[in-house]
DNA sequence: TTGACTTTTTTTGTATACAAAAAGTAAAAT
DNA sequence: ATTTTACTTTTTGTATACAAAAAAAGTCAA
């Protein structure tokens, strides 16, 4: 495990969301410790040492487990604990079929049920984005958290409280996968083009323009991810 | 809460497939309890009487409690413990709104995918609909195990985990609606009709009417749906 | 009777303790 | 040297204990 920073993301996260309990925020916080890939995949998560790290105890940890466990960012076996998920070429190409019929759908329904404000939002995030890739130093946890603050406002602006759960934990999943993979400046510059089209239909509200760029993205998106993957397989061997 | 009977389902639940731990168990017997609606909608779930209940302690139930939590059939609130989800006519628009976009997309992956084996399988689950619904007594714990098994089967065809999982939370919570509301007999018939419908295009493979067959089903069920809750308010107020 | 206030009880939030399974280790036998 | 086996350590599975918050029940004055 690596070392960590600070994390002040706002999060729209997975499950009951934002009170103050120890559960939740332990909750939280191991799943930005994830995403931000302080653990390797397949990496075996001991409850002590995650103990130690929250200065939670055992009760409180293993709930939060159980719901990262539920989103799919770990994986339990029977007496043998939990593990961060590994996501195979064929799981990312499950996770990109369920996350394309959603996110496209919800690019859609955002040009019609938005309101200005969130209109603004989206503005305002895309900004963010963009500053993110043309500061100097990259970085990644910033980057996490921007792109997860724009897709927080993408999915809240389609009103449908089911949508954007179900894209909650897909999405978690996909910044995982960028924290440990594909971070090519190539693809950066290209995906931020992608953003911007994006962003411009919905602000337009062009519904026909949304889903198409919505699509392109996801398609390029996916190659990307698994050319890289099979690169990095490559290199293992 | 009301009096109990077995239960046998296979049941395709919600979180880390079936292994035998207290925990697990525990959680497959809260949630069929609440599926068969042991449960009135919005009742309060106290930790002493589900310990007493499922013989498990206290964390072990929080922890199955949880699970059901983000699969969000229960919601909890802080300090005052969890309840039994209650499902507004906005909720079941939402639900029902995801469930259309991934329901249809399974169908159409089943005719694409599924093996013979589960061709034959789907066959197997209808004639078990059929009987459910042909026999004198109406039994709906039966009826409820029986749609969960059509529907694991139909999923699992479709050979997307990540689709399946998404589809398992929203059908308990749909399954966990007819427990509570619409039995009307004359809904009954026509949904058998429905399911016909889909499982014949489906076993034909028969893409384009599989997609049709299965909005129309679904469009048919959010409005029976929607107007016998319309219908159970009115008694009330 | 009602309504504010106090006390008691219940219920949840959190921490710790014990048991069982798995993993790791070192000594004995081949 | 290698394998086996007994033993120790670690880790998970499960149960219980204590503290804090909320709900319920009394109490007393107007």
């Amino acid at each position: 495990m690596k070392p960590k920073t600070q994390d002040q993301s706002v999060s729209y996260t997975s499950g009951s969301d934002s009170d103050s309990t120890l559960r939740y925020r332990t909750q939280h916080l191991l799943r930005t410790a994830i995403l931000d890939g302080d653990y390797s995949a397949g990496e075996k998560l001991k409850e002590r040492e995650l103990c130690e790290l929250t200065g939670a105890s055992r009760s409180i940890l293993r709930e939060a487990l159980v719901n990262l466990e539920v989103h799919g960012l770990i994986v339990r076996e029977s007496y043998r604990g939990y593990s961060v998920a590994e996501l195979s070429a064929r799981k990312i190409s499950e996770i990109f079929e369920l996350r394309s019929l959603l996110e496209t759908q919800a690019a859609e329904l955002f040009t019609e049920r938005a309101s200005d404000l969130e209109i603004d939002a989206l503005s305002l995030a895309m900004k963010e984005l963009e500053q993110c890739l043309v500061d100097e130093d990259f970085n990644l946890q910033r980057m996490r958290q921007t792109k997860e603050q724009y897709y927080h406002v993408l999915f809240s602006g389609c009103r449908n409280e089911e949508i954007r759960r179900a894209l909650g934990s897909i999405i978690d999943r996909v910044l995982y996968l960028r924290a440990k993979k594909m971070v090519e400046p190539s693809r950066r510059k290209a995906s931020l083009d992608e953003f911007r089209k994006l962003t411009k239909a919905l602000i337009e509200r062009d519904q026909f323009a949304a889903r198409a760029a919505s699509i392109a993205h996801l398609q390029a998106a996916r190659e990307a991810l698994l050319m890289s993957l099979a690169e990095q397989q490559a290199n293992t061997c």
